[in-house]
DNA sequence: CATGAATGAGACTTCATTCAT
DNA sequence: GATGAATGAAGTCTCATTCAT
């Protein structure tokens, strides 16, 4: 997925200098309109003119609205799935219980999502009727969802999680449970959390639902931790 | 949200028994429009062609498309929230364990999305760029969620549930998890799962999520809490 | 012109009592929608809703939009000319200086077009695509102007109106004066006006246009004129 | 009023020589066909086809019909306005008596609309129900109206003109005359006269309305000018 | 590479008018 | 007489896309 940009036919693949920051400002400036009006509403022309470009210019890139947006949409599916920059989030070489790992990965999704929420609202929104978006979707909840059910797998060996569940299932239902949780959240305005609360409420939510036994956790843990950002 | 449908005025309530005939006959065939070509792609005159009568008809009875649709979505919205007849789910007067009351719900909402799938995935989609059909959409959800917030919360003062949980965030997020899952699977096709094995999963997802226990139920509990709404 | 109504073929000529009644109304509610909308936006609904009738009645009474203009037009066009109740004008006995049937002459007109100013102002509008209505606009506008013209052509006969004037055309050209003054003036607001004020500069103007002496009036002279129509 | 044509934007201001050539030719084809139609039947594509273009290239200069007659008929009524090349009027050295300079302008004036009598009545039209081609209607009044109303008063002053009047509501009363007259006889057809006897007749008119003395006319002055066009 | 003018298919919407009841 | 549902022709307007310069 990294270097896919240009490459499903966009049209003509940049030679010049010159014609590579183009493309660039043109998939900056689609962007930034699809995140002000949506894709529906979003117009080839404003993309152009946001950019500083005539219209036409834009087919020397593309050939379609919903291409442009493929791959806008492709590279925040990326930066979704982006491994973390570990510093910010601790000594990384103290191995982490499976609900802090399970924590960890819950506020990286959620704080990803929250900062680009628009965008992420027309994500969700374009997946309901293109296809390669609905794809570019899956293959990210898939990268979340595969690693969370070969761990569930790994934890329901060593008998820490519920034997009744199904690993696959269980990641995809709570995978969807994250993912929507988010678009409700802070996309639709449906209701107001406290960022950590939800983490937090997500997260015991998440290793309750995979009957995870309350590994005895260090005492006290989880207050000296409770009020970051 | 229970008579709403039809009250928003549309254009002219129909004043004669042909009148309603006919405006029925087009939310019919708006319906079926839905389904066939989803909500961007389906055009008015297909609608009127449907209903066996002329464009024009159309615009006696709505203002357009977004307006019958919230219509056509509304009744699904009172079908998904509908009361069930009691009949086909077993003897209602033995009381059931907090579990077999998680699992019935589940079923009867994953019956109800997948009859409906066709339509289910226009509302999804629809949701995401029409405020009114969004906020039909969070009614029901909330319809199911304050039940579960309810439940939630007299479980937790029984100490059935996990003391750590919010009772609101909770119900959000576990009705969020059935959603999307249902949509995922139901509409777009994410993956296959055996009905009845989907239903167990997530049921136990929930139920572990709440952390309840799997407690021998002191029997005529729940009797005396049999009548809420 | 009298009692024209209906009779240039209007649909049908009501003969029941109940039948009159509701052709009145809806001659009465296309006066007040006209004036409110003005003729293009005027819609056959809207008349007949506001006659408390069903949209299918205007046509048992009326052929178009137009035919039911042409009748609440001609009705205006009426009383513009009719004949004065003279009670309010003074003692009908006393006789008139030129100067004097002038001027009351333009308040009569204008008073009856500020009455009517927003009929009025559709008329204008109409008569400039309908032949009908500006024949009849051509009409009222005969009746003044001949009115004039026949008492020019007296006047100038004796000596007392500028003898390189015509008759014809100079009525025709004050009476255009008053009447787009007073389309400008109480339709279009293209300034305002103290009421006397204007009667009297019209009144002037007038007079002096035609090179009216101040002459004293043979007394008499206008009792033999006195009965016009 | 001087350059107002085109500013108030429309759609895109033309970048190119070929788009300022297309845009001319779009507002003179509308000019034609609203001459040929009138403002109501005109449709656009008669007037994008009158151009040689498809309907769509019409919205890429004008926002509607609306405005682009607006357009139109500002450019006739520049037209009306437009300072004279004085060399058609005699030697302009020679001072001219107030009654020639009423008369010159009246000429000129209904010179110029009969010149553009189809497009005036059009504009007529128009403006009872156009807000802004009114304006423009009273604009192009009031570049005339102002005027008089200077030279009135100035004349006033000088004891030529009736001292009762009203420079303002004269000047208002008499372009009214004016204005009407040339509607009635260019557009509808109320009558015929004969061109320069009908400009004779408006400017005695218009001279013995403001009660001018008969300045000492040169004998004869009258006939020698008395067969232009 | 870039421009921006030109295209044109196609959906929407209105509303005067008819007609069965 | 009155109703009001139904009609359907026709014009408006959008905008993705092409193409000559």
């Amino acid at each position: 997925m990294v270097d896919v940009a240009g490459t499903e036919d966009g049209r003509s693949v940049p030679r010049s200098r010159k014609g590579v920051r183009t493309r660039a400002r043109l998939i900056d400036a689609a962007k930034r309109v699809f995140e002000r009006d949506g894709f529906l509403q979003a117009r080839i022309v404003d993309i152009a003119e946001t950019a500083d470009l005539a219209p036409g210019t834009f087919y020397h890139y593309f050939d379609s609205k919903e291409q442009i947006f493929r791959e806008v949409a492709e590279a925040q599916e990326e930066r979704l799935t982006a491994p973390a920059d570990d510093d910010a989030d601790g000594p990384s070489d103290v191995p982490l219980s499976a609900y802090d790992r399970i924590r960890r990965s819950n506020r990286r999704y959620l704080e990803r999502y929250r900062d680009e929420a628009a965008l992420m609202g027309v994500i969700e929104q374009v997946s309901r009727y293109d296809d390669h978006v609905n794809a570019a979707r899956f293959a990210t909840m898939k990268h979340f969802v595969e690693r969370a059910e070969r761990s569930i797998a790994q934890l329901q060996r060593e008998g820490h999680v519920d034997p009744r569940l199904d690993p696959a299932t269980a990641a995809d239902a709570l995978g969807a449970m994250v993912a929507r949780f988010a678009e409700m959240w802070l996309v639709q305005g449906y209701r107001e959390y406290d960022f950590d609360e939800a983490v937090d409420q997500l997260s015991i939510l998440w290793a309750n639902a995979l009957g995870l036994k309350e590994q005895p956790e260090p005492p006290g843990r989880l207050l000296r931790r409770r009020k970051p950002r």
